[in-house]
DNA sequence: CGCGGGTTTGATGATGCTCAAGCCCGGTGG
DNA sequence: CCACCGGGCTTGAGCATCATCAAACCCGCG
């Protein structure tokens, strides 16, 4: 159950085995069905949540645009509405579960609490964040200047198993195009190949 | 000389006037002129910077599209391609002063001991990539949903004063438009004022 | 077997890019 | 002091990419 956890933390930082077990505590275990949602729009994110097993997707649920999907997670990934939870705003975002999924969730205060138990995690934590950071920058820069072929090639090239676990439309949808255009650019491309 | 720094950092947490003392300790000023580069593609970027004075911006000189500014840096905001800075890697951006520019520099070494010697700091630099990263994900989104009008429209309401700072070609480019249709959206949107 | 969501395919159109020319304005040198 | 130069902004015309709308198709599931 907190394997995952462990093996992530350590992959960054190291900690003793006490210091694990105070970390683990403060972590509440949850399972979420296939749709189930972790977090809906105009809710406060109250959790933090670690990526045991499944997959998910937050998303924005925009006026025209039907939804534009902002970010998927996998297992040993983090997800939340980092600005709701910050703040303690409501969210425009929605996370929901593709598959079957489980989490581990951690709500604000237990978050703070633990950085005063195990200082090290504030590390942790700083080091996660400055790579989110530069992966959605990189992201950010795809969008502005490559072409929708483009897009997609690079996103294949980043995680070939991506197109096997969720469905056509919302990676469509993450990558800023139609599904109509994903489509088209993939029986081009199977052409090509 | 220090005194945006320990006011910036005071925003955030509390120090002691010893610690900051420390911290003082770890950069070095340094003054560009107007067009200087801070860090230039292929170099290694071994400085985190911040601004006191003057502004700058990073940009990638890509092969089709031109140069692509990714972010402007104000007085106050703190400026590096943390990709490069992190891993050592080379970087593929640019940093140059668009004025006359006076920043304080931190060489990777120098900000990994100060964690050791003021741990606090790393909670703080926690909540500056917390904030790059939500402002980031912002960026995103709307590159991802919005029409350049809406992209352009956006931007003078989080940050009204950067037209008069910035050139316009360079905020075009910031918004992922070209010159061209800044200057007809500028024009459009004159009328309707 | 038939329904329904997701994907594909086609036709049409809009947004924003490209290329090209003119304009404005500040700086420089005759 | 003024003419000239050059960079950046503006304006226009044509065009490419991708969105929209609509219909057909595919396939798993009740």
């Amino acid at each position: 159950m907190y394997e995952l956890l462990n093996q992530k933390i350590r992959e960054k930082i190291s900690l003793t085995d006490d210091e694990f077990q105070i970390c683990k505590q403060a972590f509440v275990p949850k399972t979420l069905h296939k749709h189930q949602y972790l977090l809906q729009q105009d809710d406060v994110a109250r959790y933090l949540a670690f990526v045991n097993e499944g997959a998910l997707r937050m998303f924005a649920s925009g006026e025209k645009n039907g939804e534009i999907v902002i970010q998927f997670a996998f297992p040993g990934w983090w997800i939340t509405d980092n600005f709701s939870f910050l703040t303690g705003e409501p969210t425009v975002y929605n996370i929901q579960a593709l598959e079957n999924t489980s989490v581990l969730l951690i709500g604000k205060q237990a978050w703070e609490d633990l950085f005063d138990k195990v200082p090290k995690l504030e590390r942790y934590f700083r080091i996660l964040l400055q790579n989110n950071y530069i992966a959605t920058q990189r992201r950010l820069v795809s969008s502005l200047c490559q072409t929708a072929e483009e897009k997609y090639l690079s996103l294949i090239k980043a995680q070939p198993d991506i197109i096997q676990r969720v469905p056509q439309h919302m990676i469509a949808s993450y990558l800023g195009i139609t599904p109509e255009t994903l489509s088209r650019i993939r029986k081009q491309a199977s052409y090509t190949r």
